[in-house]
DNA sequence: CGGCACGTTGAAGTGACTCAATTCGCGTGG
DNA sequence: CCACGCGAATTGAGTCACTTCAACGTGCCG
């Protein structure tokens, strides 16, 4: 739980605005409230838990560097990854409105983060419509990645569950502006991995063995090395939909919406 | 995709309203927002798509009775139950914000469904802001249940994991109020509940044979009967916390906070 | 009363698991 | 600079839960 406060500024603001531009607009009326907002910026250590099940946090989490992961622990110990969260994402937004924690979040590697509080990220209903709505619109992003994860795990056999999720981490790493043409970051043991995708550590040695034989992958250091992206998309029956990346920057569209009038035209 | 339109008004915005009430306070002003929405309610026939993959609903749908299930399907034709609805849900709120629908939505078995306007629910945030929060949070609580699906498919035997969609399935039905004090709707065959928790229809035959021998649970013709609920839930490691059934109609608890200037007064 | 979908049960096969033994990579300290 | 230690990864071997294949039972509706 070890988390030091950074004294620069960070520009944690710019990075959210930056990130909901991704895929809503965010009129500059509101983009003034976000700014506003005032996170506290941590650095935390690789494994830290952040938040536990049972807690009931007051701030969301947002990731300006490294990774986390969200997870499940069972009474018996054992241990389920259910996502994870590279720069830009806002992983704890989902507890904005539940009270209890039902899962906790931790630190895979080092990282930065922005903490919001809630109250602030609340008021923003009131004050500033769209911003609330590109949140919101992020946490159902969110969801969409948990049913994926269900349908992984569920339906696919080791080695194409083990190539959907390097497909997912690539593409949103490209998405996120953090990768390299052929490669990015994934700091996860095969231990951990196995915890993600529902195998044991064996299974997933063997996977990462299959596909580096099949010259589609190549994982060392941290590091995760796409070879054959046609190949790793076709092994893995990977479809990028869910993640929703086309979601323009302009939804849409509103402009100067008129708060009162009912709906007709649309505000965002 | 055959629904017929009903005459009768069925009181879809009464319904919704209480439903929101469960978890979140709607003061009146927000009520009457959402009093005025204009649901169209249709009855669908069991085993009919109210929305598949690639489609781009107007709508958001809300259960006012019956069984509704989302479920993804891979090009190879596997299909994914991801979970399950019943009165009062609204699983097609996870389409408001996003474009394109990544999963598809059926009736399990007939029910009725009210259709509200995605134009006219995006309007609440602006009209209703309270009103938004408590869509937005159930959302979250949709979220919650898809983690905890990756979890019991994950993590769990082939036994514990249909004794914990039975046990999560009665809870939920006991909150909605539309189940007995040891009986509630069941409508899904061994094969579409194989489909839910990634396992043969073999196995599902197996394990609810076994909780029949160990006299905990009895299923038949659509209806599950609980006779042991204690045993049943340890059997399943069963933790409710997830459903977040206690976020009382008060939530958020921001009840003095200082927000900045502007949103001093609770606004959910 | 036949047809059909759904459910049950037996038997054989297999993918993934556990157990266990090495090997690799890397940081520490003698 | 090399020895050591330790966590992580690899590889082999035996086992088991769940799978598939197949036959049979059951209940419902035309």
């Amino acid at each position: 739980m070890r988390r030091k406060v950074c004294a620069l500024p960070a520009n944690a603001d710019a990075a959210l605005i930056r990130r909901l531009r991704r895929h809503s607009s965010v009129p500059s009326r509101d983009e003034r409230a976000l700014a506003r907002l005032r996170p506290r910026v941590a650095v935390v250590a690789a494994g830290a838990d952040l938040v536990r099940q049972g807690d009931r946090p007051d701030t969301s989490i947002f990731v300006l560097s490294g990774m986390l992961a969200r997870y499940h622990i069972l009474a018996r110990g054992d241990r389920q990854y259910i996502s994870l969260h590279i720069a830009g994402d806002l992983p704890d937004l989902q507890s904005l409105f539940l009270g209890v924690m039902d899962h906790a979040l931790m630190a895979v590697d080092a990282a930065r983060i922005a903490c919001f509080p809630h109250e602030q990220l609340q008021a923003l209903l009131v004050e500033a419509p769209s911003a609330a709505a590109a949140l919101w619109r992020q946490t159902l992003l969110d969801a969409a990645i948990f049913r994926e994860a269900v349908t992984r795990n569920g339906l696919r056999s080791g080695v194409e569950r083990l190539a959907h999720v390097l497909c997912e981490q690539f593409v949103r790493a490209k998405a996120a502006g953090i990768a390299r043409a052929d490669a990015c970051r994934f700091p996860l043991t095969q231990t951990q991995i196995g915890q993600l995708l529902g195998m044991s550590l064996v299974s997933v040695s063997r996977a990462i063995g299959t596909l580096r034989k099949d010259r589609l992958i190549e994982v060392r250091g941290g590091e995760l090395r796409v070879l054959d992206w046609k190949r790793l998309q076709a092994r893995a029956a990977f479809d990028p939909t869910y993640l929703h990346l086309d979601l323009g920057p302009a939804p849409a569209t509103n402009q100067a919406a008129e708060p009162r009038e009912v709906g007709a035209r649309s505000f965002m």
